[in-house]
DNA sequence: CTGAAAGCGCTTACAG
DNA sequence: CTGAAAGCGCTTACAG
């Protein structure tokens, strides 16, 4: 493999020029960069990278660590970063949690981190007083994604819960309905994404403000997927006198009350109407009304965030603002799975 | 930040001691190691990966390649990689060419995965004769999943497409449909997914088994998601004479066939007959029969391929069997978006 | 089983 | 604008 001394040679010039020329740095003659660049090409050289690492101090890598990729909103967050984060020049480490705990305290013991990435974003990963700890030994810049998550010094990009809940819950109380349930994540759930807990809020203010008391045999908690969804509206069905409506916490969730209503034999939205969190790519395909968020734009904002302090592949590392969240704005998206109430 | 020195000072001996001592090798007497390791806890210490990499030759990193993490094959399979490689102690790089072509050859660039990474994982990513050049200049080893994705001395993990095929279009053949169409990827398209190519195949084969022969009007190619599946079909419909049955290359397509199909007025199955392949994770939400393929076992047999020969975190390095495809077995799924065709 | 020393391939003050 | 030299923090023969 081609070195940077055998550039050097054939430029005639010192690796110190070398290393210079072809970070770009402003301090190389236009004619010696051209003879370096030229060595390189016809050398097919590339630096090593541990090396670059070793001497310089900074990795060209960012950690994206998300609880479940192959959940909607994580995919596409991760597609956003992932274009931004190399197009920047940078490569990305991924860490899929899986929905275990174990394997987010493997990730946090510092060392799995520790010198291996310039930056770090966290998605919907809940932190306990330790990790936060860990986060602050590390020294590293960071941001991240979601409510619930919260690193003192990072900026953090999210939506309003609580807000969205409330759109959604207004909505099906608009359409004459008073019998809403809710069905939202699990807090015993390892690794639960906390967002749920302020669209259950949401959904308990949208339901007060309509003069409505809350009522604890219409919420039932469970997974936040799909099959969590199923399960939770089995659950309502079971205890008798069934909600007119239903909000999920996510779409993911609603799809899977949907499953479960068809098989209980009743129909969306003649008996009961449904409604979610997300816009997910299949929520069209079902039907399925909706609170959109805009999933793509809050990867690429964060990364942005994120990378740009850092000042891109050759500049030097920057600050990052904390400040307060940057909320992303959502919308009502109403579909064929709501309609009003039936009169009785 | 603590070094190896300091915890070298600590222990009493040399850092050449810690350094067999901390990875593991046998060449350390148990009374060292056990001083080592108080030592490097007491110190907190962690490596310094790039130190390791320089010195060591190896990055104990693996990079992993995806046309588009949001489509759900892509997905799964990146999340049972991802805790395959973490729990054999490696990091993983992701690369999502997000469906461009220019990503891709940003991707092969030697440059890129150069002395970054110990082995490569390219699932379903199209490789032209340069690419295959670069790669074998990479030395590296590799596992491919999916058809039409074969590099030379690399395993790959994949189903049989053909057979997939021809199992769902028999399907149909089963249920009396005669006027079959086929709805599939587009060899235009930047990076195409070239499996399409051997389901097309298998449908045409078992429409000639059936003594019917292919129709190209009822062939229509178009992007392998969702939206796709919609174009596609509303273009089928758009020719007059509407199929009695849809085979859709991948479960997004065929669920983009659904709405399209509901769109204009046709009941499914009632009028139009869909089936895909997949057994995405709400194929069974939508109805949709399915020829099920084992994503997360082709994931995760794909990366015990490439990691077991790798020895592990402290193992050697060793050799992988290319040999022929290992192939994973398909089923039949009927939901009840297919039914007999109507007598007529 | 252990250590002294060289070396991995860069980047960064420092000097000019 | 450019170069000589030190140094980044490990691992690996080599020797004992």
């Amino acid at each position: 493999m081609t070195k940077i001394d055998d550039v050097a040679r054939l430029a005639g010039v010192s690796t110190a020029t070398v290393s210079r020329a072809l970070r770009g740095l402003p301090t190389v003659s236009a004619a010696t960069r051209r003879r370096v660049l030229a060595a390189a090409e016809q050398l097919q050289y590339a630096v090593s990278p541990s090396a670059s690492r070793l001497a310089g101090g900074r990795t060209g890598t960012v950690a994206v660590v998300v609880p479940r990729i192959t959940r909607w909103f994580f995919g596409v967050v991760v597609e956003a970063v992932e274009d931004f984060i190399h197009h920047a020049g940078y490569d990305l480490l991924l860490h899929n949690l899986g929905g275990r705990e174990q394997n987010r305290q493997r990730l946090l013991r510092a060392a799995n981190l520790h010198k291996r990435v310039d930056a770090i974003m966290l998605v919907a990963t809940p932190l306990r007083a330790a990790d936060l700890t860990t986060l602050a030994a590390l020294d590293l810049p960071g941001v991240t994604i979601s409510s619930g998550t919260t690193v003192p010094g990072w900026p953090c990009v999210r939506i309003d819960d609580v807000a969205a809940a409330k759109t959604a819950t207004r909505h099906l109380l608009g359409l004459g309905h008073r019998r809403i349930a809710h069905i939202s994540g699990d807090p015993d759930d390892e690794l639960a994404f906390t967002a749920h807990l302020d669209r259950r809020r949401g959904y308990q203010e949208a339901l007060r403000d309509a003069g409505l008391r809350p009522d604890p045999s219409l919420d039932v908690e469970s997974q936040f997927d799909i099959a969590g969804g199923t399960r939770a509206t089995e659950e309502l069905l079971r205890r008798g006198d069934p909600p007119t409506a239903i909000f999920a916490a996510c779409d993911e969730m609603a799809m899977g009350a949907l499953t479960a209503l068809r098989d209980a034999g009743l129909r969306v939205p003649q008996d009961v109407s449904v409604i979610g969190i997300d816009d997910h790519a299949l929520s069209g395909v079902l039907g399925l009304s909706t609170i959109a968020q805009p999933a793509e734009e809050q990867g690429r904002l964060a990364a942005k965030m994120l990378l740009d302090p850092l000042g891109g592949q050759t500049g030097e590392p920057g600050m990052i603002a904390a400040g307060s969240p940057v909320i992303l704005p959502t919308r009502l998206v109403v579909r064929e799975s709501t309609a009003p109430a039936r009169a009785n």
